[in-house]
DNA sequence: GATTGCCATATTGTCCGGCAATCCGGCAAG
DNA sequence: CTTGCCGGATTGCCGGACAATATGGCAATC
């Protein structure tokens, strides 16, 4: 798997991080665990300052950023950390679809056990996760699970642009919480799975397309519980402004 | 399909480019045309003289371009033209392959007649390019058939991942030249590929499949030849250097 | 002759200060 | 309530600067 050097045996490339790519990091991991809220504009000077570097660098990080999706670049308006619309939620599970059937189709006709034992582990890992109640490892597991089903196709490039699905995902729930109930549901569905695709390419496709179209279901709704929310909130807020 | 708002009915937005848009649309066009040839070196320097930009300009371009997979980015090292190995090209037409079927997957299930009517003009251009001998139009019409396919999907990102992925394409084989054989058979092709998808969804994936892995062959044959004659033009370097 | 160490040069990474263009909120006038 | 205007805040872009790093060549060494 790990690349190795012909002479030495050591695949340890060593590489400095240029800072641009560590502000972008800061902010990547500020957006995904919810530190910084979807809509909220990044002020250039402010960012700066807080991660004690130039202007010019965090304009560089934002532009990986807004290629990753993350946030949004607008002309003479700045920077802007993405607002997923139901739409986007929509359109994120759609593309997923298509990669992930793309991984069935690969790994239903060329059976590889290795990947079959990669799924396998990560079922036991989901649903130990699940009793302990660490909702986090119940996460991380799903999305690896249906990484490794990407992977499956052998492409790279279909692996890149799945992760950036998957970070646009947890960007559009970042602040939403699961309920015990649909974790578990979660949990057996991933083993339903890993059965249907040793059963039959056919049956697999039917099932991930079941998963992903309930998992886009419910996180809609859960959006559509944040918005209300938040609605209540700035009704609350204009009232006291008010009185 | 196109946006109209709901007062004037005018969905002409009216937008700026920034100068760093531009600057990496410049040097876009001139690696796709192949006026930039993959592992070519671009100083920021000169490059930012060139266009009569400032060096930071230069950069932002250089991150976008990065992301788009046109430009690589290295450490202290700076930027250079991407060189797609053999690798990388199998891996373009394993990613294509994947987003297409899903776009013959959602046209052969909802059987949209417009897309069904905008894939036979398209046929009809790419073949009366071919009689004309324009092979630019030729190319075109191919790229944007295939686009289309995908567009069936109804998913942006999708979409827009698959614009990439032809990007990257046409940047492996930009100073590739085609016989006129192989246009033929593009022609062909693309009407055989529509005739299927007419018929049955197994055979619409099945001809696609097909279409593309030729595809995939000739392009590697390609490179080969471009490799080869590469490889000659630097021995002869050599020796009349030695001479 | 091949390897190593060193050095000059070219280039990048990053920062800084600056300025015009643009956006935004508010206030006044109609 | 709309329109026009104004000032502060912010961005877009620039040019200069300097340290860190890469690169190619030359000399010293084995």
């Amino acid at each position: 798997m790990t690349e190795t050097s012909p002479i030495t045996g050591l695949g340890a490339n060593i590489q400095r991080q240029s800072t641009t790519d560590q502000a972008a990091d800061a902010v990547r991991q500020a957006i995904l665990s919810g530190r910084l809220l979807p809509g909220t504009p990044l002020r250039e000077a402010a960012l700066a300052a807080e991660l004690a570097v130039s202007r010019s660098t965090v304009r560089e990080a934002a532009r990986v950023l807004a290629s990753e999706g993350l946030v949004r670049y607008q002309m003479n308006r700045g920077i802007v950390v993405t607002e997923s619309t139901a739409e986007d939620v929509a359109d994120i599970y759609a593309a997923r679809a298509a990669l992930e059937l793309a991984g069935v189709d690969a790994l239903t006709e060329h059976r590889d056990p290795a990947v079959y034992a990669d799924l396998a582990d990560l079922v036991e890992q989901i649903e130990h996760a699940f009793h302990r109640g660490d909702t986090a490892a119940v996460l991380d597991g799903d999305r690896l699970f249906h990484a490794t089903l990407v992977a499956a196709t052998g492409s790279p490039r279909l692996r890149r642009f799945y992760l950036q699905l998957q970070q646009e995902q947890r960007l559009a729930l970042a602040l939403a919480e699961r309920s015990r109930r649909e974790l578990g549901r979660t949990a057996d569905d991933h083993r339903q799975l890993l059965d249907a695709l040793h059963r039959s390419p056919a049956q697999a496709r039917a099932e991930l397309t079941a998963h992903l179209h309930a998992g886009a279901a419910e996180l809609q709704q859960l959006l559509d519980l944040l918005a209300q929310r938040k609605q209540l909130a700035h009704r609350a807020e204009g009232e006291t402004t008010h009185g």
